[in-house]
DNA sequence: AAATTTGTTAACCAAATGGTTAAACTATAT
DNA sequence: ATATAGTTTAACCATTTGGTTAACAAATTT
């Protein structure tokens, strides 16, 4: 089954790389470390994905394929808005327990690469704010939430989910707990946020 | 003046070093274009610094020193809670302005780096959120605000305030607004901000 | 089963990179 | 003015790094 094997070892490298583009970024990764951490011999990964960007092209689409429905957990779900912002808020700390390196990455290299996102809205399932947009402005037109501007609640949501996990070591140090206490907290985030932006704009 | 050449050769490699630094992060920087940027031989480099890593560190620790006084208008500064979230939102923009990439640089590479956080720790002026707790239970005490742990509250603060701009790549493409309006929005968080967390906790 | 295509490796290469050295230059002290 | 200490540079070096090559191995096709 020459498929089987060849796939297997296109999908090995890919999961190497992911650990380590994930982890050093793209300037710190080394295309050695990959071969190393996928066993196979440095020429392969040439073999298989070209250059060094094109594999780290690969890594980040897929990377931001996992992110996407994410947020579109926020964007594009048809559910109640608050019920919404419950379940994002609970969900997104599983997702980053499973892929903890993930958001901070695509995070970054979009910043050392703004160019990138073209490479990405292109592609379908790229997150689009319209359809909240209508549903916030709905939740304001019948009174159930005060005035405020879709792209200003959604960058709240994300912020406050988000920024915990990325700025982890910064806030550790600042709030003075070790990583046990500082899991608690994030734990207690689960519900917490989501009561915060809640409470914030509910009438 | 032997000794003000000196100093002057000494910060204006430093300054070259935070600029790329910054921009690209410990591994993505070089010191032939630190030495570029700075107008001088690659050597002068390691006369003064010794060492990339430790011309990093310096570089780190001067960026720290700069953010440190930021955070401590939120956990160390005399003024009322609501005031206080109010004025740190509203400078925490003009902060941003005047040094775009310090607060991602110091993001990252306390990622990429945890150990880090011991050697900031140990210096002086490192931010601590001792008086903050005090501050945040005497206003539940005395009914200004709803019971929330401080170190939750701290943590919504800088969130909303600092996540708009590390992952403004990202919120920029969902959002669907080019620069100029991201700067808008960003504009209008000075205020709006404040009133969402404020709104979220008075009674 | 012979030929061909696909997958894999060891050895190699050129460029980049952090760092060093020895000499030259400059300013200060004697 | 001359010795001395501090500053700056060009040239150099060893290692690392992304990438290539040529040969070998394993399937696949004919």
């Amino acid at each position: 089954m020459n498929k089987i094997k060849t796939e297997n070892t296109e999908t090995e490298i890919l999961i190497a790389a992911k650990e380590i583009f994930q982890q050093k970024g793209m300037a710190g990764a080394r295309m050695q470390e990959i071969a190393d951490k996928a066993k196979i011999n440095k020429a392969l990964l040439h073999y298989y994905y070209r250059s060094k960007q094109l594999l780290f092209e690969a890594v980040f689409k897929s990377a931001f394929s996992l992110l996407a429905p994410q947020l579109n957990k926020v964007l594009n779900d048809d559910s109640d808005l608050f019920e919404k912002i419950r379940k994002f808020t609970e969900n997104y700390v599983s997702f980053v327990i499973k892929h903890p390196y993930l958001p901070n990455f695509v995070v970054q290299e979009l910043n050392k690469n703004p160019e990138f996102v073209q490479k990405l809205r292109s592609e379908k399932n790229f997150p689009s704010i319209e359809k909240f947009k209508l549903q916030v402005s709905d939740a304001i037109n019948q009174g159930i939430i005060k005035p405020i501007e879709a792209e200003q609640l959604f960058i709240n949501i994300i912020s406050l989910n988000i920024f915990p996990f990325i700025g982890e070591p910064l806030l550790m140090a600042l709030v003075n707990v070790d990583k046990e206490s500082y899991n608690k907290i994030l734990e207690n985030r689960k519900t917490e946020v989501a009561e915060f932006i809640i409470n914030s704009i509910k009438i």
